[in-house]
DNA sequence: ACTTTGCGTCAATGCTGTTGACATAAGGCG
DNA sequence: CGCCTTATGTCAACAGCATTGACGCAAAGT
């Protein structure tokens, strides 16, 4: 493969600007750029103007944009699963990694929305997956359903932290619009045509908040009645 | 506001090629479109030339792109629930709900990919609110269980459905250098370091697929198992 | 028939990612 | 130390993108 992009520049050299460009200084400022004006400003060039170097010279680290996105989402999961360790009790450490997951996300939340449904294949992703992965097994799944089972909470996870975070992405007077509307628009309506809704009318201020926690609650109880060391107590 | 787009174009007039432009041929095209030539064929040029029209044409009906995608959006949602009404066996009908959500997205990837995090607060929305939160209620659950369940399901059903459309949504090479990295990045671990991953190293492939039925069967379960008409059962 | 004005068209602007040629300096080697 | 290779930053160019403002035609109202 002659298209390769080398991980590690062994001859760098500095720009006209004076900037020795690695691949963690490129990751964090495409960070930052997002995180100060929004996913729209990560651009080749403007990522470039923001480094002090040609945009092309980005394409000597990665190969093209989507490649410096799963860079960017590697470093993400890397942060949040960073000094995380398996315990001895496979539920609690489940619920830890989901809510370092979305720790992660929220400090990124626009770099988040982008990303999180991507496989990175980077080392931090890996090292998650064996994490997880090894968390079903000493749960005492078979090798097919811990990666099936795991598969459906790794993406319950991911997939509520991306909700999370693309609300808490959307300008400030938007998400307070769509946080209004339940508790304004749907008080006004017809009883008749929506009696549940009506019936609950005190409560649908709820449906604005997050429901990470009790989605991640609610599948680690699934998980744990399915788990063979629980059948093997009766 | 002297910039808003007329939803109904009052004089219409035949472009050069004598087609009569409207909203629904536009948001019919502009699906024909992605369903036949895939997500990235959606642009103002390629679908201005495909409805043989200036491409600057359809400004007179969407304020931008995202408009027009919104639109394709609220026509898809209507479409998914076209029909539905719960019956009485509540966990059925959630699971039916989940079903049409992911059907409707995965039929039309791209827009769904992006509007699947918005809240419309329009009529298909609180329709299928309605529905769903009546589903709960009929289950026994008390008003602000209701509400906090419904949410977690919707959310579940709602994220995981846009996760599959966003990898649908993917331009082909990504997608299956994605699914090609479970079967080869992730074969090639040192076994010391990853234990886990090694030993269900034939099942790996599996986490390209999508966990979709997987986490609904799990929440589903775990709704049923804290229904409060079966906790009066014993 | 005349006026108003909605709407399709044209041209132009300033973005975008990506590539190939080029030059220059880093680092190995004599 | 000085030469050579080549990695790497720079430059210029291309094709395609969304969007906009001016313009003129034709449809609708009178």
């Amino acid at each position: 493969m002659s298209t390769r992009a080398p991980r590690q520049p062994q001859r760098r050299r500095p720009t006209r600007s004076g900037v020795l460009l690695s691949e963690e200084l490129i990751t964090d400022t495409a960070l930052r750029l997002i995180g100060e004006h929004g996913p729209e400003a990560l651009s080749v060039r403007r990522l470039g103007a923001a480094l002090g170097c040609d945009p092309s010279a980005l394409y000597r680290y990665f190969r093209n944009t989507d490649d410096l996105l799963l860079a960017i989402a590697d470093r993400i999961i890397g942060d949040a699963m960073d000094g995380f360790t398996p315990g001895p009790d496979w539920v609690a450490s489940l619920r830890e990694m989901a809510s370092r997951v979305r720790a992660g996300y929220l400090a990124h939340p626009r770099a988040a929305a982008m990303a999180a449904y991507r496989v990175t294949r980077r080392e931090n992703e890996i090292r998650a997956v064996e994490a997880g992965v090894g968390l079903m097994l000493s749960a005492g799944f078979p090798p097919p359903e811990a990666v099936r089972l795991y598969l459906a909470f790794i993406d319950t996870v991911l997939s509520h932290a991306a909700l999370d975070a693309s609300c808490v992405a959307l300008p400030r007077q938007q998400r307070e619009a769509d946080q209004r509307a339940w508790t304004e628009a749907y008080q006004a309506v017809d009883p008749e045509a929506f009696p549940a809704l009506t019936t609950v009318r005190g409560e649908l201020r709820r449906l604005g908040e997050s429901s990470f926690d009790e989605a991640v609650d609610l599948l680690l109880a699934a998980l744990a009645a399915r788990a063979p060391g629980k059948a093997a107590r009766t």
